[in-house]
DNA sequence: TGTACATCAGTGAACGCGCGTTCACTGATGTAC
DNA sequence: TGTACATCAGTGAACGCGCGTTCACTGATGTAC
Protein backbone atom coordinates (compact mmCIF):
# COMPACT_ATOMS: atom_id res chain seq x y z
CA UNK A 1 0.00 0.00 0.00
CA UNK A 2 2.71 1.99 1.14
CA UNK A 3 4.34 1.29 -2.40
CA UNK A 4 0.84 2.03 -4.07
CA UNK A 5 0.57 5.23 -1.78
CA UNK A 6 4.17 6.01 -2.96
CA UNK A 7 3.49 5.49 -7.12
CA UNK A 8 0.16 7.53 -6.53
CA UNK A 9 2.02 10.05 -4.34
CA UNK A 10 3.04 12.49 -7.30
CA UNK A 11 -0.71 11.74 -8.04
CA UNK A 12 -2.29 13.78 -6.17
CA UNK A 13 -0.03 16.72 -6.31
CA UNK A 14 1.05 16.21 -9.78
CA UNK A 15 -2.27 16.12 -10.48
CA UNK A 16 -3.20 19.59 -9.61
CA UNK A 17 -0.45 20.74 -11.41
CA UNK A 18 -0.76 19.40 -14.76
CA UNK A 19 -4.53 20.88 -14.70
CA UNK A 20 -3.41 23.70 -13.88
CA UNK A 21 -0.21 23.41 -16.67
CA UNK A 22 -3.10 22.44 -18.67
CA UNK A 23 -5.14 25.92 -17.91
CA UNK A 24 -2.37 27.40 -18.36
CA UNK A 25 -1.96 26.88 -22.06
CA UNK A 26 -5.56 26.64 -22.57
CA UNK A 27 -5.11 30.75 -21.68
CA UNK A 28 -2.46 31.09 -23.44
CA UNK A 29 -4.18 29.75 -26.78
CA UNK A 30 -7.12 31.65 -26.14
CA UNK A 31 -4.76 34.40 -26.09
CA UNK A 32 -3.29 33.54 -29.27
CA UNK A 33 -6.27 34.03 -31.19
CA UNK A 34 -6.73 37.45 -30.32
CA UNK A 35 -3.30 38.78 -29.95
CA UNK A 36 -0.92 36.57 -31.85
CA UNK A 37 2.48 34.59 -30.59
CA UNK A 38 4.49 37.95 -30.57
CA UNK A 39 2.15 39.39 -27.80
CA UNK A 40 1.11 36.02 -25.65
CA UNK A 41 1.49 37.59 -22.27
CA UNK A 42 2.48 35.83 -19.37
CA UNK A 43 0.88 38.58 -17.13
CA UNK A 44 -2.62 38.39 -19.00
CA UNK A 45 -2.47 34.83 -18.52
CA UNK A 46 -1.88 35.04 -14.76
CA UNK A 47 -4.61 37.68 -15.05
CA UNK A 48 -7.46 35.29 -16.73
CA UNK A 49 -6.74 32.62 -14.20
CA UNK A 50 -6.60 35.06 -11.11
CA UNK A 51 -3.27 34.38 -10.06
CA UNK A 52 -0.03 36.28 -9.19
CA UNK A 53 1.91 37.03 -12.54
CA UNK A 54 4.81 35.32 -10.59
CA UNK A 55 3.24 32.70 -9.93
CA UNK A 56 3.68 31.45 -13.67
CA UNK A 57 7.15 30.37 -13.58
CA UNK A 58 5.74 27.74 -10.95
CA UNK A 59 4.64 26.26 -14.18
CA UNK A 60 7.07 27.52 -17.07
CA UNK A 61 10.70 28.67 -16.60
CA UNK A 62 10.45 31.39 -19.00
CA UNK A 63 7.37 32.95 -21.87
CA UNK A 64 9.55 31.10 -24.83
CA UNK A 65 9.28 27.92 -22.93
CA UNK A 66 5.22 28.39 -22.79
CA UNK A 67 5.67 29.24 -26.67
CA UNK A 68 7.47 26.01 -27.57
CA UNK A 69 4.70 24.15 -25.04
CA UNK A 70 2.21 25.92 -27.61
CA UNK A 71 3.86 24.80 -30.66
CA UNK A 72 4.84 21.44 -29.67
CA UNK A 73 1.00 20.68 -29.10
CA UNK A 74 -0.05 22.36 -31.93
CA UNK A 75 2.49 19.60 -34.29
CA UNK A 76 1.61 16.81 -31.84
CA UNK A 77 -2.49 17.89 -32.43
CA UNK A 78 -2.41 18.22 -36.50
CA UNK A 79 -0.22 14.85 -36.08
CA UNK A 80 -2.78 12.81 -34.72
CA UNK A 81 -5.60 14.31 -36.87
CA UNK A 82 -3.68 13.52 -39.85
CA UNK A 83 -2.61 9.87 -39.04
CA UNK A 84 -5.65 9.48 -37.66
CA UNK A 85 -7.36 9.92 -40.50
CA UNK A 86 -4.79 7.66 -42.52
CA UNK A 87 -5.69 4.67 -40.30
CA UNK A 88 -9.21 5.00 -41.13
CA UNK A 89 -8.63 3.63 -44.75
CA UNK A 90 -7.38 0.26 -46.44
CA UNK A 91 -3.23 0.10 -46.20
CA UNK A 92 -3.87 0.07 -50.12
CA UNK A 93 -5.90 2.57 -50.40
CA UNK A 94 -3.32 4.73 -51.06
CA UNK A 95 -5.49 7.84 -53.05
CA UNK A 96 -8.19 7.36 -50.31
CA UNK A 97 -5.50 7.91 -47.60
CA UNK A 98 -3.64 10.25 -49.47
CA UNK A 99 -6.83 12.63 -49.59
CA UNK A 100 -7.53 12.02 -45.86
CA UNK A 101 -4.49 13.51 -45.25
CA UNK A 102 -4.73 16.02 -46.94
CA UNK A 103 -8.20 16.69 -45.60
CA UNK A 104 -7.56 16.23 -42.42
CA UNK A 105 -4.67 18.69 -41.94
CA UNK A 106 -7.26 21.10 -43.85
CA UNK A 107 -10.30 20.44 -41.37
CA UNK A 108 -7.82 20.59 -38.26
CA UNK A 109 -6.41 23.95 -39.55
CA UNK A 110 -9.65 25.12 -39.91
CA UNK A 111 -10.61 24.39 -36.81
CA UNK A 112 -7.57 25.87 -35.67
CA UNK A 113 -6.33 28.59 -37.26
CA UNK A 114 -4.09 30.47 -34.72
CA UNK A 115 -2.46 27.27 -34.08
CA UNK A 116 -1.78 26.79 -38.01
CA UNK A 117 -0.34 30.13 -38.09
CA UNK A 118 1.77 29.34 -35.35
CA UNK A 119 3.29 26.22 -36.82
CA UNK A 120 2.90 27.26 -40.25
CA UNK A 121 2.60 30.84 -40.62
CA UNK A 122 5.95 33.41 -40.21
CA UNK A 123 7.78 32.21 -37.92
CA UNK A 124 8.06 34.14 -34.51
CA UNK A 125 10.74 36.61 -34.79
CA UNK A 126 13.63 36.45 -31.88
CA UNK A 127 12.14 32.94 -31.00
CA UNK A 128 14.57 29.56 -31.48
CA UNK A 129 12.50 26.58 -31.60
CA UNK A 130 14.14 24.13 -29.23
CA UNK A 131 15.02 20.02 -30.73
CA UNK A 132 12.00 19.07 -29.00
CA UNK A 133 9.84 20.65 -31.27
CA UNK A 134 11.29 18.36 -34.56
CA UNK A 135 9.38 15.01 -33.93
CA UNK A 136 6.37 16.44 -33.88
CA UNK A 137 6.59 18.57 -36.20
CA UNK A 138 8.08 15.89 -38.82
CA UNK A 139 4.66 13.97 -37.90
CA UNK A 140 2.36 15.21 -40.59
CA UNK A 141 5.39 15.46 -43.51
CA UNK A 142 6.02 11.77 -42.05
CA UNK A 143 2.76 10.03 -43.01
CA UNK A 144 2.35 12.15 -45.93
CA UNK A 145 5.29 11.01 -47.75
CA UNK A 146 4.50 7.28 -45.87
CA UNK A 147 1.35 7.03 -48.27
CA UNK A 148 3.70 7.85 -51.38
CA UNK A 149 6.87 5.38 -50.43
CA UNK A 150 4.31 2.42 -49.33
CA UNK A 151 2.67 3.19 -53.05
CA UNK A 152 5.56 3.63 -55.09
CA UNK A 153 6.86 0.27 -53.04
CA UNK A 154 5.76 -1.87 -56.06
CA UNK A 155 8.41 -0.50 -58.50
CA UNK A 156 12.11 -1.76 -57.50
CA UNK A 157 13.48 -0.65 -54.40
CA UNK A 158 15.68 2.31 -55.09
CA UNK A 159 19.14 2.76 -53.93
CA UNK A 160 20.86 6.28 -52.74
CA UNK A 161 20.61 8.59 -55.71
CA UNK A 162 23.23 8.48 -58.24
CA UNK A 163 26.34 10.92 -57.99
CA UNK A 164 25.39 13.74 -60.59
CA UNK A 165 21.86 13.27 -59.70
CA UNK A 166 21.54 17.48 -58.78
CA UNK A 167 17.51 16.33 -57.84
CA UNK A 168 19.10 13.33 -55.72
CA UNK A 169 21.63 15.84 -54.23
CA UNK A 170 18.91 18.52 -53.64
CA UNK A 171 16.65 15.81 -51.80
CA UNK A 172 19.12 13.61 -50.14
CA UNK A 173 18.50 13.88 -46.57
CA UNK A 174 15.00 13.35 -47.47
CA UNK A 175 16.20 10.76 -49.20
CA UNK A 176 17.82 9.23 -46.24
CA UNK A 177 15.05 9.68 -44.27
CA UNK A 178 12.75 7.41 -46.07
CA UNK A 179 15.84 4.84 -46.17
CA UNK A 180 16.17 5.91 -50.15
CA UNK A 181 13.17 3.72 -51.07
CA UNK A 182 11.77 6.82 -53.18
CA UNK A 183 13.07 8.35 -56.48
CA UNK A 184 14.39 11.24 -56.41
CA UNK A 185 11.31 12.54 -58.74
CA UNK A 186 9.06 10.56 -56.20
CA UNK A 187 10.58 12.47 -53.43
CA UNK A 188 9.28 15.68 -55.55
CA UNK A 189 6.35 14.88 -55.82
CA UNK A 190 5.77 14.17 -52.34
CA UNK A 191 7.47 17.61 -51.48
CA UNK A 192 4.92 19.19 -54.24
CA UNK A 193 1.91 17.83 -52.71
CA UNK A 194 3.41 18.87 -49.16
CA UNK A 195 3.30 22.10 -50.88
CA UNK A 196 0.20 22.06 -52.60
CA UNK A 197 -1.30 21.44 -49.32
CA UNK A 198 -0.28 23.51 -47.58
CA UNK A 199 -0.33 26.21 -49.79
CA UNK A 200 -4.12 25.73 -50.31
CA UNK A 201 -4.56 25.85 -46.89
CA UNK A 202 -2.75 28.72 -46.13
CA UNK A 203 -4.38 31.08 -48.81
CA UNK A 204 -7.63 30.31 -47.29
CA UNK A 205 -6.70 30.63 -43.91
CA UNK A 206 -4.76 33.94 -44.23
CA UNK A 207 -7.35 35.76 -46.32
CA UNK A 208 -6.39 35.66 -50.10
CA UNK A 209 -9.43 33.96 -51.19
CA UNK A 210 -11.31 36.62 -50.51
CA UNK A 211 -13.62 38.21 -52.88
CA UNK A 212 -12.22 35.00 -54.87
CA UNK A 213 -13.07 31.31 -53.83
CA UNK A 214 -16.34 31.29 -52.14
CA UNK A 215 -16.10 27.97 -51.03
CA UNK A 216 -12.61 26.82 -49.97
CA UNK A 217 -13.65 23.70 -48.53
CA UNK A 218 -15.03 22.67 -52.57
CA UNK A 219 -11.58 23.80 -53.95
CA UNK A 220 -9.66 22.37 -51.71
CA UNK A 221 -11.64 18.26 -52.12
CA UNK A 222 -11.45 18.91 -55.51
CA UNK A 223 -7.58 19.78 -55.96
CA UNK A 224 -6.92 16.81 -53.61
CA UNK A 225 -8.52 14.31 -55.82
CA UNK A 226 -7.05 15.92 -58.81
CA UNK A 227 -3.52 15.71 -56.83
CA UNK A 228 -4.25 11.94 -56.29
CA UNK A 229 -5.27 11.33 -59.63
CA UNK A 230 -1.95 12.62 -61.39
CA UNK A 231 0.32 11.17 -58.61
CA UNK A 232 -1.23 7.93 -58.43
CA UNK A 233 -2.10 5.58 -61.34
CA UNK A 234 -6.35 4.62 -60.90
CA UNK B 1 7.78 80.69 -64.89
CA UNK B 2 5.16 81.44 -61.52
CA UNK B 3 3.69 78.41 -63.18
CA UNK B 4 6.26 76.27 -63.06
CA UNK B 5 7.47 77.51 -59.69
CA UNK B 6 3.66 76.91 -58.54
CA UNK B 7 4.26 73.35 -60.10
CA UNK B 8 7.19 72.71 -58.51
CA UNK B 9 6.63 74.95 -55.05
CA UNK B 10 5.92 71.28 -53.83
CA UNK B 11 8.70 69.69 -55.18
CA UNK B 12 11.35 71.55 -52.70
CA UNK B 13 9.34 70.38 -49.44
CA UNK B 14 7.31 67.64 -50.99
CA UNK B 15 10.78 66.23 -52.35
CA UNK B 16 12.29 66.18 -48.87
CA UNK B 17 9.22 64.41 -47.49
CA UNK B 18 9.24 62.05 -49.93
CA UNK B 19 12.79 61.48 -48.60
CA UNK B 20 12.22 60.83 -44.87
CA UNK B 21 8.90 59.56 -45.73
CA UNK B 22 10.91 56.97 -47.65
CA UNK B 23 14.18 56.47 -44.97
CA UNK B 24 10.87 56.16 -42.05
CA UNK B 25 9.57 53.24 -44.09
CA UNK B 26 13.17 51.90 -44.87
CA UNK B 27 14.16 51.89 -41.02
CA UNK B 28 10.44 49.89 -40.43
CA UNK B 29 11.91 47.45 -43.01
CA UNK B 30 14.78 47.06 -41.06
CA UNK B 31 13.05 46.43 -38.04
CA UNK B 32 10.69 43.95 -39.33
CA UNK B 33 13.64 42.02 -40.33
CA UNK B 34 14.56 41.49 -36.51
CA UNK B 35 11.14 42.12 -34.37
CA UNK B 36 8.86 40.71 -36.91
CA UNK B 37 5.33 43.33 -37.80
CA UNK B 38 3.54 42.97 -34.31
CA UNK B 39 6.43 44.65 -32.56
CA UNK B 40 7.27 47.09 -34.99
CA UNK B 41 7.92 50.11 -33.60
CA UNK B 42 7.22 53.78 -34.09
CA UNK B 43 9.53 54.99 -31.28
CA UNK B 44 12.48 53.14 -32.35
CA UNK B 45 12.72 53.88 -35.67
CA UNK B 46 12.45 57.68 -34.32
CA UNK B 47 15.75 56.97 -32.39
CA UNK B 48 17.05 55.43 -35.68
CA UNK B 49 16.16 58.44 -37.66
CA UNK B 50 17.79 60.66 -34.67
CA UNK B 51 14.10 62.42 -34.54
CA UNK B 52 11.96 62.81 -31.60
CA UNK B 53 9.00 59.88 -31.70
CA UNK B 54 6.38 62.51 -32.46
CA UNK B 55 7.95 63.43 -35.35
CA UNK B 56 6.89 60.36 -37.15
CA UNK B 57 3.27 61.43 -36.66
CA UNK B 58 3.68 64.20 -39.31
CA UNK B 59 4.41 61.33 -42.39
CA UNK B 60 2.01 58.61 -40.96
CA UNK B 61 -1.09 59.00 -38.66
CA UNK B 62 -0.95 55.80 -36.89
CA UNK B 63 1.56 52.72 -36.16
CA UNK B 64 -1.07 50.70 -38.29
CA UNK B 65 -0.73 53.28 -41.27
CA UNK B 66 2.76 52.66 -41.46
CA UNK B 67 2.49 49.08 -41.41
CA UNK B 68 -0.09 49.60 -44.64
CA UNK B 69 2.34 51.62 -46.22
CA UNK B 70 4.89 48.64 -45.78
CA UNK B 71 2.07 45.98 -46.93
CA UNK B 72 1.30 48.07 -50.02
CA UNK B 73 4.80 48.45 -51.04
CA UNK B 74 5.41 44.52 -50.43
CA UNK B 75 2.64 43.86 -52.66
CA UNK B 76 3.99 46.19 -55.45
CA UNK B 77 7.41 44.79 -54.98
CA UNK B 78 6.52 41.34 -56.08
CA UNK B 79 3.83 42.47 -58.15
CA UNK B 80 6.37 44.12 -60.30
CA UNK B 81 9.08 41.49 -60.16
CA UNK B 82 5.94 39.00 -61.38
CA UNK B 83 5.31 40.98 -64.22
CA UNK B 84 8.52 42.41 -65.69
CA UNK B 85 9.97 38.42 -65.57
CA UNK B 86 6.39 37.80 -67.73
CA UNK B 87 7.26 40.43 -69.39
CA UNK B 88 10.44 39.00 -70.84
CA UNK B 89 8.86 35.94 -72.25
CA UNK B 90 6.90 36.26 -76.04
CA UNK B 91 3.11 36.37 -75.35
CA UNK B 92 2.87 32.80 -76.62
CA UNK B 93 5.19 30.91 -74.88
CA UNK B 94 2.70 30.20 -71.99
CA UNK B 95 4.83 27.61 -70.48
CA UNK B 96 8.21 30.43 -70.25
CA UNK B 97 5.69 32.82 -68.56
CA UNK B 98 3.84 30.36 -66.50
CA UNK B 99 7.57 29.44 -65.10
CA UNK B 100 9.13 32.89 -65.11
CA UNK B 101 6.01 33.92 -63.14
CA UNK B 102 6.54 31.29 -60.35
CA UNK B 103 10.49 31.76 -60.20
CA UNK B 104 9.94 35.80 -59.91
CA UNK B 105 7.78 35.12 -56.66
CA UNK B 106 10.65 32.83 -55.50
CA UNK B 107 13.40 34.91 -55.83
CA UNK B 108 11.62 38.03 -54.40
CA UNK B 109 10.73 36.14 -51.46
CA UNK B 110 14.15 34.83 -51.05
CA UNK B 111 15.54 37.94 -51.11
CA UNK B 112 12.84 39.54 -49.30
CA UNK B 113 12.10 37.31 -46.63
CA UNK B 114 10.68 39.33 -44.12
CA UNK B 115 8.39 41.57 -46.25
CA UNK B 116 7.48 38.24 -47.76
CA UNK B 117 6.18 36.91 -44.04
CA UNK B 118 4.57 40.13 -44.23
CA UNK B 119 2.17 39.67 -46.47
CA UNK B 120 1.54 35.70 -47.18
CA UNK B 121 2.60 34.67 -43.68
CA UNK B 122 0.12 34.66 -40.65
CA UNK B 123 -1.94 37.84 -40.63
CA UNK B 124 -0.98 40.55 -38.49
CA UNK B 125 -3.67 39.97 -35.03
CA UNK B 126 -5.76 43.16 -34.81
CA UNK B 127 -4.60 44.49 -38.18
CA UNK B 128 -7.41 45.18 -40.18
CA UNK B 129 -6.29 45.55 -43.94
CA UNK B 130 -7.76 48.82 -46.12
CA UNK B 131 -9.24 48.53 -49.02
CA UNK B 132 -6.22 50.33 -50.81
CA UNK B 133 -3.96 46.91 -50.04
CA UNK B 134 -6.17 44.79 -52.52
CA UNK B 135 -5.58 45.94 -55.99
CA UNK B 136 -1.46 45.82 -54.90
CA UNK B 137 -2.18 42.21 -53.26
CA UNK B 138 -3.95 41.21 -56.75
CA UNK B 139 -1.16 41.45 -58.83
CA UNK B 140 0.55 38.13 -58.52
CA UNK B 141 -2.26 35.74 -58.48
CA UNK B 142 -3.29 38.50 -61.89
CA UNK B 143 -0.16 37.69 -63.60
CA UNK B 144 -0.62 34.08 -62.78
CA UNK B 145 -4.14 33.65 -63.86
CA UNK B 146 -3.67 35.58 -67.13
CA UNK B 147 -1.24 33.28 -68.20
CA UNK B 148 -4.06 30.74 -68.12
CA UNK B 149 -6.36 33.07 -70.02
CA UNK B 150 -4.47 33.42 -72.56
CA UNK B 151 -3.21 30.11 -73.06
CA UNK B 152 -6.20 28.40 -72.79
CA UNK B 153 -8.21 31.05 -74.87
CA UNK B 154 -7.88 28.78 -77.77
CA UNK B 155 -10.21 26.57 -76.72
CA UNK B 156 -14.23 27.97 -76.98
CA UNK B 157 -14.84 30.62 -74.56
CA UNK B 158 -16.94 29.59 -71.85
CA UNK B 159 -19.84 31.48 -70.28
CA UNK B 160 -20.29 31.97 -66.69
CA UNK B 161 -20.68 28.46 -65.09
CA UNK B 162 -23.78 26.44 -65.16
CA UNK B 163 -26.28 26.04 -62.17
CA UNK B 164 -25.58 23.15 -59.81
CA UNK B 165 -21.76 23.13 -61.18
CA UNK B 166 -20.57 23.29 -57.71
CA UNK B 167 -16.99 24.06 -58.70
CA UNK B 168 -18.51 26.71 -60.43
CA UNK B 169 -20.09 28.46 -58.13
CA UNK B 170 -17.24 27.62 -55.38
CA UNK B 171 -15.26 29.92 -57.89
CA UNK B 172 -17.54 32.27 -59.27
CA UNK B 173 -15.94 35.27 -58.52
CA UNK B 174 -12.72 34.08 -59.71
CA UNK B 175 -14.83 33.45 -62.82
CA UNK B 176 -16.75 37.04 -62.82
CA UNK B 177 -12.44 38.41 -62.34
CA UNK B 178 -11.53 36.54 -65.53
CA UNK B 179 -14.51 37.81 -67.47
CA UNK B 180 -15.67 33.90 -67.57
CA UNK B 181 -12.93 33.24 -70.26
CA UNK B 182 -12.04 29.99 -68.27
CA UNK B 183 -14.06 26.94 -67.18
CA UNK B 184 -14.08 25.76 -63.36
CA UNK B 185 -11.70 23.46 -63.97
CA UNK B 186 -9.26 25.24 -65.77
CA UNK B 187 -9.94 28.06 -62.77
CA UNK B 188 -9.34 25.71 -59.85
CA UNK B 189 -5.85 24.65 -61.54
CA UNK B 190 -4.62 28.36 -61.53
CA UNK B 191 -5.61 28.65 -58.29
CA UNK B 192 -3.78 24.94 -57.58
CA UNK B 193 -1.21 26.76 -59.25
CA UNK B 194 -0.48 29.47 -56.98
CA UNK B 195 -1.42 26.65 -54.12
CA UNK B 196 1.83 25.21 -55.28
CA UNK B 197 4.03 27.86 -55.62
CA UNK B 198 2.50 29.71 -52.56
CA UNK B 199 3.21 26.62 -50.51
CA UNK B 200 6.51 25.73 -51.34
CA UNK B 201 8.02 29.33 -50.28
CA UNK B 202 6.47 29.01 -47.31
CA UNK B 203 7.98 25.82 -46.73
CA UNK B 204 11.32 26.83 -47.56
CA UNK B 205 11.23 30.36 -46.02
CA UNK B 206 9.28 29.11 -43.28
CA UNK B 207 12.28 26.72 -42.04
CA UNK B 208 9.92 23.46 -42.87
CA UNK B 209 13.13 22.37 -45.50
CA UNK B 210 15.31 21.77 -42.41
CA UNK B 211 16.77 18.55 -42.59
CA UNK B 212 15.04 17.47 -45.50
CA UNK B 213 15.56 19.75 -48.34
CA UNK B 214 18.98 20.55 -49.28
CA UNK B 215 18.63 22.79 -52.60
CA UNK B 216 15.49 24.07 -52.19
CA UNK B 217 16.05 26.65 -55.29
CA UNK B 218 16.38 23.30 -57.39
CA UNK B 219 13.54 21.32 -56.42
CA UNK B 220 11.51 24.79 -56.79
CA UNK B 221 13.00 24.86 -60.16
CA UNK B 222 12.15 21.30 -60.78
CA UNK B 223 8.40 21.39 -59.58
CA UNK B 224 7.92 24.48 -61.96
CA UNK B 225 8.74 22.32 -64.77
CA UNK B 226 6.63 19.48 -63.23
CA UNK B 227 3.68 22.05 -62.98
CA UNK B 228 4.03 23.08 -66.25
CA UNK B 229 4.16 19.88 -67.78
CA UNK B 230 0.85 18.84 -66.46
CA UNK B 231 -1.11 21.90 -66.94
CA UNK B 232 0.18 22.80 -70.32
CA UNK B 233 0.41 20.49 -73.41
CA UNK B 234 3.87 20.58 -74.26
C1' DT C 1 11.30 92.93 -54.60
C1' DG C 2 9.51 93.08 -50.05
C1' DT C 3 6.43 92.28 -46.46
C1' DA C 4 2.58 89.78 -43.63
C1' DC C 5 0.71 85.67 -42.97
C1' DA C 6 -0.25 80.71 -43.16
C1' DT C 7 1.54 76.30 -43.37
C1' DC C 8 4.30 72.81 -42.03
C1' DA C 9 8.31 69.97 -39.67
C1' DG C 10 10.14 68.91 -35.70
C1' DT C 11 10.67 69.21 -30.39
C1' DG C 12 10.34 67.59 -25.70
C1' DA C 13 7.58 66.63 -21.95
C1' DA C 14 3.90 64.12 -20.37
C1' DC C 15 -0.05 60.52 -19.86
C1' DG C 16 -1.17 56.01 -18.95
C1' DC C 17 -0.23 51.74 -20.04
C1' DG C 18 1.84 46.91 -20.28
C1' DC C 19 5.57 43.83 -20.15
C1' DG C 20 9.18 39.74 -18.33
C1' DT C 21 11.57 38.52 -14.59
C1' DT C 22 13.47 38.38 -9.73
C1' DC C 23 13.18 37.91 -4.86
C1' DA C 24 12.17 37.21 -0.07
C1' DC C 25 8.19 35.56 1.98
C1' DT C 26 4.15 32.58 3.82
C1' DG C 27 1.53 28.39 4.12
C1' DA C 28 0.19 24.21 2.70
C1' DT C 29 1.27 19.56 1.17
C1' DG C 30 3.99 15.59 1.21
C1' DT C 31 8.13 12.44 3.25
C1' DA C 32 10.90 9.86 6.59
C1' DC C 33 11.46 8.13 10.93
C1' DT D 1 0.01 7.33 14.59
C1' DG D 2 2.59 11.32 15.38
C1' DT D 3 6.20 14.44 14.87
C1' DA D 4 10.12 17.15 12.40
C1' DC D 5 11.58 18.45 8.25
C1' DA D 6 11.84 19.31 3.24
C1' DT D 7 9.50 20.45 -0.78
C1' DC D 8 6.60 23.00 -3.37
C1' DA D 9 2.77 26.56 -4.91
C1' DG D 10 1.60 30.88 -4.72
C1' DT D 11 2.10 35.98 -3.15
C1' DG D 12 3.05 40.81 -3.72
C1' DA D 13 6.29 44.26 -4.28
C1' DA D 14 9.82 45.87 -7.00
C1' DC D 15 13.25 46.67 -11.03
C1' DG D 16 13.87 48.49 -15.36
C1' DC D 17 12.14 48.69 -19.50
C1' DG D 18 9.40 49.96 -23.78
C1' DC D 19 5.35 51.40 -26.04
C1' DG D 20 1.60 54.67 -28.87
C1' DT D 21 -0.24 58.89 -28.79
C1' DT D 22 -1.24 63.85 -27.49
C1' DC D 23 -0.16 68.59 -26.87
C1' DA D 24 1.56 73.22 -26.65
C1' DC D 25 5.54 75.07 -28.54
C1' DT D 26 9.36 77.03 -31.74
C1' DG D 27 11.32 78.04 -36.19
C1' DA D 28 11.76 77.51 -40.72
C1' DT D 29 9.73 77.29 -45.30
C1' DG D 30 6.51 78.62 -48.61
C1' DT D 31 2.33 81.85 -50.42
C1' DA D 32 -0.22 86.02 -51.70
C1' DC D 33 -0.36 90.66 -52.34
Amino acid sequence: MTDVATAKAPGVRARVRAALTAEIKASARRQLVTDGPAALSLRAIARELDMASSAIYRYFASRDELLTALIIDAYNAVGAAVEEADAEHERSNYRGRLIAVGQAARSWAVSNPQEYGLIYGSPVPGYKAPPDTIDPAVRVPTALITVFVEYFEGDEPVGPPAAGDELGAALLQLSEFTEHRLTPSQLACSVQAWGEILGLVSLELFGHFHNAVTDPAHVFSYSMEQLADRTMRP
